[in-house]
DNA sequence: CGTAACTAGTTGACATGGGACTAGTCCCGA
DNA sequence: TCGGGACTAGTCCCATGTCAACTAGTTACG
């Protein structure tokens, strides 16, 4: 399951923060898939792994193993629960690992999210409506960013490093940086900053495909 | 395909950039898939719908008929080229591209991006190779709010009004954010002040899972 | 003692994305 | 005039991710 190009072999299975979370905790310690998951939950991770459907954890596992990132320790049966299957991170999983993380920081991927989607087609909504839905999105982003200033002082009172806790402070940035246009807009919007011309886009529209 | 709550029914289908941006432009008048994608390339929204790949057009399209939101208009044969399917938009589409945008604006929907991943599992790389990624970020990010503010002076010199032009605002504000608090972060390192104690970390790990 | 919540893992349906493939048409230059 | 490359239009397969449900045993609580 790996190609080579000029000498130098690259894994095909792409990086996705599921695997490579797996592979981060499994070289941590050996860890069966619920084992992982609850990790992930107990260091509060879980608001940029989505480990709350366990179906992709199984999945993923799997495929791991499949490509030999990962091996089966034991299978060990605790009495009569279910059967666990207890995996370790191999030396080729480490590699990878590495690799995967370099590309994911290295490289922004380019991420098709619903909002500028929706901002796209406005012209569906009046101004009134449009107007109403920002104040709510604007609402949920503050409470999100609440939400992260909580745990970020939280972690920072246990004495967490910094380091631990950047991808909170990214989070915190960006959604921020979100909330603050949104505001922007809203304000612009309310006093008659943003004129709203269905007319003049449709026209546009017509001369461009006729 | 649809369930009722209360009376009130709301379709099951739920909303994606591809399959309101098809809605949109059926609302305009009516396409032929094809004639959806080079719609879309045409007016420069393929930064916010990923219809390079065709493939997800076609399904999503024989899902919006099969749900009743768009339908045959007419399969028209233009001589030897393969038989092209127009379809247009239907009043129960036109209703459910209203509520999908409404949706899609009001609620940021909780989204698992790569790089706060990569970030929360910074531990498996050093800090030297940290910052050499962080600077190739950096830089593909500054590429791309240089395009989009070359798109967005481009549009406003054709005398776009701005309400066209809010989705690429928005992608300009929130990938300038990100780049500044890369920049941030790299600056930190560079200047020791962001320490880098592995040690202090996997003591955390020890502790709070024995 | 019963029921609710947790532990663990499995399954099927469905959506998305990337890549490749077919097959015909049109244009441009050697 | 012939051949290559680009465009038109649609299809297929694979990998991955998400949701929701289902099984089935265990612990806790009233």
């Amino acid at each position: 399951m790996s190609t080579s190009y000029a000498g130098c072999s690259i894994s095909i299975v792409n990086g996705s923060p599921m695997a490579l979370t797996i592979l981060a905790l499994l070289h941590y310690k050996p860890l069966h898939p619920y084992g992982v998951q609850r990790l992930i939950q107990q260091w509060g991770k879980d608001h940029v792994v989505n480990v709350n459907q366990r179906a992709s954890l199984y999945r993923t596992m799997e495929r791991l193993r499949a490509e030999g990132l990962i091996a089966v320790r034991e299978t060990s049966r605790d009495q009569a629960y279910p059967e666990r299957t207890v995996y370790e991170i191999t030396e080729a999983g480490q590699a990878v690992a590495r690799q995967w993380i370099t590309v994911m920081l290295g490289v922004p991927k380019p991420e098709f999210p619903e909002f500028p989607a929706a901002l796209s087609n406005l012209l569906l909504l009046t101004p009134q409506d449009f107007l109403a839905t920002l104040d709510r999105r604007l609402a949920a982003l503050q409470e999100r960013v609440d939400a992260l200033d909580e745990s970020l002082s939280r972690e920072a009172g246990l004495g967490l490093p910094r380091i631990a806790m950047l991808e909170s402070e990214y989070l915190r940035a960006v959604t921020a940086a979100e909330a603050q246009w949104v505001r922007s807009i809203a304000d612009d919007l309310r006093d008659n900053r943003l004129p709203w011309d269905a007319e003049t886009l449709a026209a546009f529209a017509e001369d461009q495909a006729p």
